[in-house]
RNA sequence: UGGGCAGUAGCCAAGUGGUAAGGCAGCGGGUUUUGGUCCCGCCAUUCGGGGGUUCAAGUCCUCCCUGCCCAGCCA
């Protein structure tokens, strides 16, 4: 995977971290002495990408040992073979690195832990806490009851301990076929919660686990493996997503029954929602699969992968899960906040380079034909340190086409006839004549510069307020441009009317492909690496490109307030 | 009409009985060789609603309303 990390700031100088919940119980705990250091946990189950839902509990729970110099885990939660894939477990590990986050020596796998999760279950049969049970699924579902009746018990509820052990020993070695029986929990299959309505903690499944490969054909289930892997970890706070929360006297009744190390404490939080996209794993793998973008590191998708490729830096991502906040309430993020931190981010990095993205040729009427003149460029003017650079000027030029209009509106301070603009680090030219084609559409625009103006300035108080953006004709070189949009035309596709999924929300117009001109400098831009194309957006160079034909993706345009009073309709993206 | 959770501005969110932080968005102005950035100002007489307790309630009590989650041998 081509991508850097141009990460600046450091990890380690916390800011002042906002209130929330959490931090109020940690503080507390500190406080009372019930623990004198956290231990939290990344829980991800090996089954897809990590997506921008994740890096709020990823920041979260290792921001949360950063500050309060804990430690936290990174733990797979991998029980179900099915499902999991090591293609997976590499990504997820690259994105958690990528994101910033260090998991130092603490890496672990539910599976590291089979063999002490499976004496334990033991320990639950003989103490009459479980038992084996031999009905379907089929058979199990109809006895669960519903949400407003009560479950019934299972026929094979009252086994012998001594039975059940037999037969639970009997399951590990295979002598049974897989959904033949399973291992219940022995709770309440009256009880209000369904979870706890005896529910399965092992199944008989002969797939082969993509670290213990063979070796078992039982499988521990996530509500019987998750409290023992935070106790054998030694967890103190286990942080979850809203969903779990009734699954917290499940959590708390496993590790009651066992001589475990301790007792952390599950607390849940409301995950991330963004509007126009759609956060579930089970959504983005029908995206990929069914083809509907290019693969999990698609521009478009809010994987991890997929916005670094689209150029979202690790600290725009840290920043965001900062500043939305940690809470209960079920909540959707405009994703105008994301993008205000990528500028935020971007602004600050991002060398400024000249791309014109639909070029309009104009024509210095009084400038030498055979003259070429380098002419210094800023970088960066939010960051003197990033120096300047030499960019070709001479009599033939390409700017913007939407940077000229025949009969401007009132307050338009770009090109037009008569007018007087400046040319960004270079010279104030003025339109003197436009010159249409046979179907009457502009050709070229004949313009005359003043040579008092070098360097885009003149000593005289004139106003010359528009700048434009433009590139040299003879000095430049093609690049490619994908112009994304919104994946999604809806701010919530999940909500669908009648009939509808979220796929009929697909937005037509989520990539455009266009064949742009920029300065030559841009040769050899870097996959990975972020520019600002002076005036039309960030955009990061995709690892496309090829040495001589660069490809970049737009991160992001700028914010433009001229546009949203909504004089300039057309915009060509 | 089972269980769990949540409602503070368009979107997030702080607030833990003492008189509604902050951010994004929006609006207005200033600076500007990017209509960018930056800077300044505005933006909740009120916290889902009604009662109640209190000198004092977003915070406590009570009733109601609305929304989300749960019936995988998924996590």
């Amino acid at each position: 995977m081509n991508h850097k990390n141009e990460e600046s700031d450091t990890l380690t100088e916390a800011k002042t971290p906002v209130s929330n919940f959490i931090r109020t119980i940690i503080d507390n705990d500190l406080q009372t002495g019930k623990h004198s250091k956290i231990v939290t946990r990344f829980p991800p189950e090996p089954n897809g990408y990590l997506h921008v839902g994740h890096t709020k509990s990823i920041c979260l729970n290792f921001g949360l040992a950063r500050d309060y110099q804990g430690v936290c885990h990174l733990r797979f939660d991998d029980t179900n073979p099915e499902a999991e894939d090591v293609e997976y477990v590499d990504s997820i590990m690259e994105d958690i690195r990528w994101l910033g986050w260090d998991w130092k020596d603490k890496l672990f796998y539910a599976s590291d832990y089979y063999e002490k999760l499976y004496d334990y279950a033991e320990i639950l049969i003989n103490d009459g806490k479980a038992f084996v049970c031999e009905l379907s699924a089929e058979e199990m579902n109809k006895n669960r009851g519903t949400l407003t009746q009560p479950g019934i018990d299972s026929p094979w509820r009252d086994r012998p301990a001594a039975e059940n052990l037999d037969l639970f020993r009997r399951m590990r070695a295979g002598e049974f076929a897989d959904g033949q029986m399973t291992l219940r929990a022995k709770i309440d299959m009256r009880s209000g919660n369904i979870n706890m309505r005896d529910p399965v903690i092992y199944r008989i499944k002969r797939a082969s686990h993509h670290r213990t490969g063979d070796k078992w054909c039982i499988y521990p289930m996530y509500d019987y493996t998750h409290p023992i892997s935070d106790a054998l970890e030694g967890i103190t706070h286990s942080i979850c997503t809203l969903e779990f929360e009734d699954h917290r006297p499940l959590y708390d009744w496993i590790l009651d029954q066992l001589p475990v190390p301790c007792h952390p404490r599950q607390i849940e939080f409301a995950r991330l929602n963004l509007s126009y996209t759609v956060m579930s794993k089970r959504l983005l793998l029908t995206l990929v699969k069914e083809g509907y973008v290019n693969g999990w590191d698609d521009p478009r998708m809010p994987t991890v992968a997929g916005m670094r490729r689209r150029g979202f830096t690790a600290a725009a991502l840290r920043e965001l899960a900062d500043r939305i906040g940690v809470a209960k309430a079920s909540s959707t993020v405009d994703f105008e906040l994301l993008q205000y931190c990528v500028r935020e981010d971007l602004n600050k990095h991002a060398k400024r380079v000249m791309a014109v993205l639909d070029p309009l040729k104009v024509i210095i009427e009084n400038y030498p034909e055979d003259t070429t003149e380098m002419l210094e460029a800023i970088n960066n003017p939010e960051d003197e340190t990033a120096g300047t650079r030499m960019i070709p000027f001479s009599r033939e030029l390409y700017i913007e086409r939407e940077d000229f209009l025949t009969d401007p509106p009132k307050g338009w301070f770009r090109l037009a006839p008569g007018a007087e603009i400046r040319l960004k680090h270079a010279y104030y030219i003025t339109c003197k004549e436009v010159v249409l084609d046979a179907d009457g559409k502009i050709d070229k625009l004949i313009c005359s510069y003043d040579p008092a103006s070098g360097g885009g300035w003149t000593e005289d108080a004139r106003k010359v307020k528009g700048t434009l953006h433009w590139i040299d004709a003879s000095n430049c070189i093609p690049v490619e441009a994908r112009i994304y949009d919104q994946l999604f035309t809806v701010s919530d596709p999940m909500s669908a009317e009648e009939g509808k999924t979220f796929l009929d929300y697909l937005n037509p117009d989520s990539l455009k492909v266009i064949k742009a001109l920029a300065e030559p400098s841009l040769a050899e831009a870097k996959p990975g690496e972020s520019f600002q194309f002076l005036r039309l957006g960030y955009f990061c160079a995709d690892y496309d490109s090829k040495p001589s034909a660069p490809v970049f993706n737009r991160v992001v345009t700028l914010k433009d307030s001229w546009q949203k009073k909504g004089v300039v309709s057309q915009r060509l993206v």
